[in-house]
DNA sequence: GTGAAAGCGCTAACAT
DNA sequence: ATGTTAGCGCTTTCAC
C-alpha cells in the first residue's frame, strides 16, 4: 500500500527549475510574478496533484482560515438553513467550517467555545443556548480580537455584531392578527425571558395588547423550555385556567404543535375555541391540523449575512470597532389556526 | 489592543530551565519522564495559559486529529442524534470534527468530500446522499488509506466498514404488523431503490407479503424523494388507484405525515380506511394525528458506534483489512395509525 | 521577476 | 531522565 507521496511546492519547484518561493507566489496572486511562470506553476501543480498544506500555512501565517459555528441544536429546519447559508459564503471565501451543537445547554456551549478556541478559529458565529447566562466563555476570543458574531439568539456586546429579525414587531404583528380575529384573552407561551428572542417577542405581545386596550394578565404568560413536553404541559395549564383563553401565541412551532395536539385531545376546537399562532414557520406548521399561522424568516439568508459580516470583520485589519446590528426581514404567514370565519 | 503573545513550549522551557523536548514530553504521557518534572511542566503550562498549537503538531506528525462527517441533511432528528453521538466519542478521544451536509445531492457530497480531503481529515464518517451513484469521490481517501466509515445509508465496499440496522427485518416486521391489522393491499412509498436503506426495506416488504401469501403488485410501489411534496403527491396517486389500498408503509416519517394529511383532506379515515406506518420515529410521529406507527432506532448510539469503529481503524497502524458491518438494534413502535380495533 | 534563507511550534531520533 | 537537533511545508523579507 504505497501511499503516493504528498506533493509539496518543493517538488513543483524542482520540476520547473525554479525556487519554492516562486511556486508559492505563483499559486497565490502575487503581483510581482510573470504571467507565464504563474501559468506554468499552476499547470504543474494540477498535473502533479498538489494540494496545499493548510497546517504549514496556518503555522506560518498564524491564521487558520477556519470559522467556528455554535448553534443550540442541529435538528432544526431553521438552523440547518442558517448553516447552509453560512457554508455557502464561507466556502466561496475559502474558509473551513467547524460546527457544533450546544444542545441548549450553557455547559456544553462553554465546552464548545473552548474547543473552538483551541482549534484557533479565525472567527466565531454563535446562536446562544437556551440557558446561557454569562458571556465569559467568549472572553478569550475578545481578548485576542477574534471576531464573534451572534445571530438570532443574540446578546448586546460592544465587541460583537448581531444578525436578528425584529422580534418585537413580529410578535406585535402576530398578536394584533390574533386580536383582529376576535381574541381578547391571549396566552403567550415562551422561553427564557433573558434570551433576546423571547423577551422581545414578549414586549411586542404586550405592546399589541396595550395598543388595543386589552389589559395584560401576568397569569397568561407561560414560560417553559418550548420542548414538546412543555407544549403538552402548557395545554394542561391552559385547560385548568379559570378564565379560558381564546387565543394562544407560542414562541416556537414545535411547542405550539404539541400544545395544539393536546388541546384537541381534550375536545378544544382550533381555531374556533382557541386561535393559535406559532413562530418560525417550521415544516411542522403545514402538517399540523389546523395549519399553523406564524412568522417566517429566512434562515439561509440570515446565515449568509452572518458569514458575510464575519468576513467583513476578518478582512479589515483594524479593530472591530464598527460593531453593528443587522435586522433581517420577516413575514407573517396566516394559516387556518388563527382565522375565524365568523361572518 | 496588545493581544497577549501566544505561549509556546519554549516559553515554558525557559521558565522551567529545561529543554523544549522535555516540556513536549511532559505534556504528553511520555514514559521516560519523571513524575516531578511532568507535574512542574503541566502546572506551568496551565499557569502561563499555554495551549498547544495543533498546526505545528499536525505538520510535524502528518496527522490532523480531525474527522470529517458528511450527512445528507442536518435538520433531521435522527441525524442530529447521530452527530451528537459521534461528537461525544470523538471529543473524548481528542479528535476534532468537521461536519457538512450534502443536502441530498451527490454533487454537493462530492464537493464536501473534496473539502474534507483537502482539510486532510484523518478519517471520514458518511451517510450517503439520496442520489449518490458513484463512490469515486472517496477514491482519494482509499488511496491514502484514510478510513471511511458509512452509517445508515451505506454501500458495500471492501475498504469500508458500515453501521446499519437490519432494514430488511424492520420492514418485514412492520409490514407483517400491517397485515395483522387486516391490510391486504398495501402500498409502499419509498426512496431511491439503489440506496441500501430503501432497497432492503423493499425486500422486507415483499418478503412479508409473500410469507403471508399476499401477491405483490408492482403498481403498489411508489418511488419518490420522500419529501413533503412527495408525500402529498403519493396521497393523490393513492386516491386515484382503481383498487384503493387499505395500508401504506412509507419509508420516512415526514413523507408519511404529509401523505396522511393529504389523504385526510380527501376524507380518508386513518387507520379505518387506510392503516399507516412510517420509519425512523421522528418527533413528528407523535404530533401527527393519528400518531404514527414506525420503526425506532437510536441515532445517538449509531453515531457512537460509527465513531468508535473509526477510532478503532485509526489506532491500528496496519491496513484496514478487517472491514466489518455492524448491525444495530431497532424496534417496532406501534401507535394509532395502524391499529384497527375491529372487535 | 526571481532566489536564498529564516522561522512559525512541535516532535522524535539520537545523543548523553 | 533529559538535551540537541533537524525538519515537517509554507511564506516573506531581503537580496539581486
Amino acid at each position: 500500500m504505497s501511499q503516493a507521496k504528498e506533493i509539496t511546492i518543493y517538488d513543483i519547484a524542482d520540476k520547473l527549475k525554479v525556487s519554492p518561493a516562486t511556486v508559492s507566489r505563483g499559486l497565490k496572486d502575487h503581483p510581482a510574478i510573470s504571467k507565464s511562470t504563474k501559468r506554468k506553476v499552476i499547470d504543474m501543480a494540477k498535473e502533479m496533484g498538489y494540494r496545499s498544506n493548510n497546517f504549514a500555512s496556518s503555522l506560518r501565517l498564524n491564521k487558520t482560515n477556519t470559522i467556528g459555528v455554535i448553534v443550540p441544536k442541529l435538528n432544526s429546519s431553521f438552523l440547518s438553513d442558517v448553516i447552509a447559508g453560512i457554508e455557502k459564503i464561507l466556502n466561496d471565501g475559502g474558509y473551513n467550517l467547524i460546527i457544533s451543537q450546544s444542545l441548549e445547554s450553557e455547559k456544553k456551549e462553554i465546552a464548545n467555545a473552548e474547543t473552538m478556541f483551541n482549534s484557533r478559529v479565525d472567527g466565531l458565529l454563535v446562536s446562544l443556548a437556551y440557558d446561557t447566562q454569562s458571556l465569559s466563555h467568549f472572553e478569550p476570543f475578545f481578548q485576542k480580537n477574534i471576531p464573534v458574531i451572534f445571530f438570532d439568539r443574540v446578546v448586546e456586546h460592544e465587541k460583537c455584531s448581531s444578525i436578528v429579525i425584529d422580534n418585537f414587531k413580529a410578535a406585535y404583528d402576530i398578536t394584533t392578527h390574533l386580536i383582529d380575529n376576535k381574541c381578547n384573552n391571549i396566552v403567550h407561551v415562551t422561553g427564557n425571558l433573558s434570551r433576546n428572542v423571547y423577551s422581545e417577542r414578549f414586549r411586542g405581545f404586550k405592546q399589541a395588547l396595550s395598543d388595543r386596550n386589552i389589559s395584560f394578565i401576568p397569569e397568561n404568560i407561560i414560560v417553559n423550555n418550548l420542548s414538546l413536553e412543555a407544549g403538552k404541559d402548557a395545554a394542561l395549564k391552559i385547560l385548568s385556567m379559570s378564565n379560558c383563553p381564546d387565543g394562544v401565541f407560542v414562541a416556537n412551532d414545535y411547542c405550539a404543535a404539541s400544545c395544539i395536539v393536546e388541546l384537541k385531545k381534550h375536545g378544544i376546537k382550533i381555531p374556533h375555541d382557541i386561535a393559535f399562532a406559532g413562530f418560525n414557520n417550521d415544516p411542522i406548521s403545514s402538517l399540523i391540523e389546523p395549519n399553523l399561522t406564524n412568522i417566517d424568516y429566512k434562515g439561509f439568508e440570515m446565515g449568509e449575512m452572518a458569514a458575510k459580516t464575519l468576513i467583513g470583520h476578518l478582512s479589515q485589519t483594524q479593530d472591530i470597532k464598527d460593531t453593528q446590528t443587522i435586522v433581517m426581514r420577516h413575514e407573517l404567514i396566516i394559516r387556518e389556526s388563527s382565522v375565524r370565519n365568523t361572518i
